[in-house]
DNA sequence: CAAGATTGAGTGATCAATCTTC
DNA sequence: GAAGATTGATCACTCAATCTTG
């Protein structure tokens, strides 16, 4: 069939270009956990719900020395810039689930420390976010492929 | 040393909750993949620079047929909103890099279609990105460890 | 002057509501 | 009425500038 209108080319050298595999695995990489995190993002719609970001906040606190990180040291971690942090600390007093702690030694710092209350939604929120991710996502693996992936985790950190 | 201040406590049975394996290295597949994602975007500071979400937009409809895909399977192909998706083309179409073009058999769709500048763009980028991928991740995993990781997307699909 | 945290302005996403076409 | 795309309102982030303390 003849075209009828002229349409964006791409000839064979282009095409090999544009089709590099360590791209398109590195693509898919993005997009499988993209997928993956916004699912357990709706998840976790029981009545005391919070965003997948909290969650990580207050895992990482709540593992931390004295259950608390200098937010400079959060923001770090979750890959955020110290004003993001500042103000989804902000959100997470306000819920309670998070408050800071002045550092007596050097004034210039805060601490983001999880409450009690944080503590406890965490506690309730894990196995279930472990369940999900059993389902989703280790049920489909062998033990052998997620010791390779922990092992790529480790190279790439 | 007694403590000063009660801080919040966690038990030793609370503790193995928290931190859960599973957790733990999903936590870390995020996070690698969340550092990776963000070192590119900045690696793109070429004159004609463009956010990385523009180049992964790009290159899918690039990839397809007649270099363009209707708003709808781009907008999941992306795991962005419909509506996300119509203002980001906006911006791509303004900067002359995609285009709108309608389908003559059912008027409510609206194919998202690549422009010849666009095209020339993404393959300019595509060498640099795949430098920087070979750089920062295939040259830190053995052959056998990418046919894994092919292997795990392929099943977390 | 440097380090740490916060704030103001701007951007790009979501969600829900709307408009058009089937 | 349902499907597809857009729009309005809002939200959470970034970047750059600022304030405070070392």
């Amino acid at each position: 069939m003849w075209e009828t209108f002229v349409m964006t080319k791409i000839s064979p050298s282009q095409h090999s270009i544009i089709n590099d595999a360590r791209i398109t695995t590195f693509g898919r990489l993005i997009e499988v956990v993209a997928r993956l995190d916004s699912t357990f993002g709706s998840k976790l719609d029981e009545p005391e719900a919070f965003p997948k970001t909290w969650f990580e906040i207050m895992l990482r606190l709540a593992r931390s020395e004295n259950q608390q990180l200098k937010m400079s040291e959060l923001a770090e971690q979750v890959a955020l810039t110290t004003g993001g942090i500042t103000r989804l600390i902000d959100r997470m007093t306000t819920a309670g689930l998070a408050e800071r702690l002045a550092d007596p030694s050097d004034r210039r710092v805060q601490y983001a420390h999880i409450t009690q209350l944080g503590v406890d939604q965490l506690l309730k929120v894990c196995p279930i976010h472990a369940a999900d991710l059993q389902r989703e996502v280790y049920d489909r693996l062998s033990a052998s492929e997620v010791k390779v992936l922990d092992a790529i985790l480790d190279k790439l950190r």
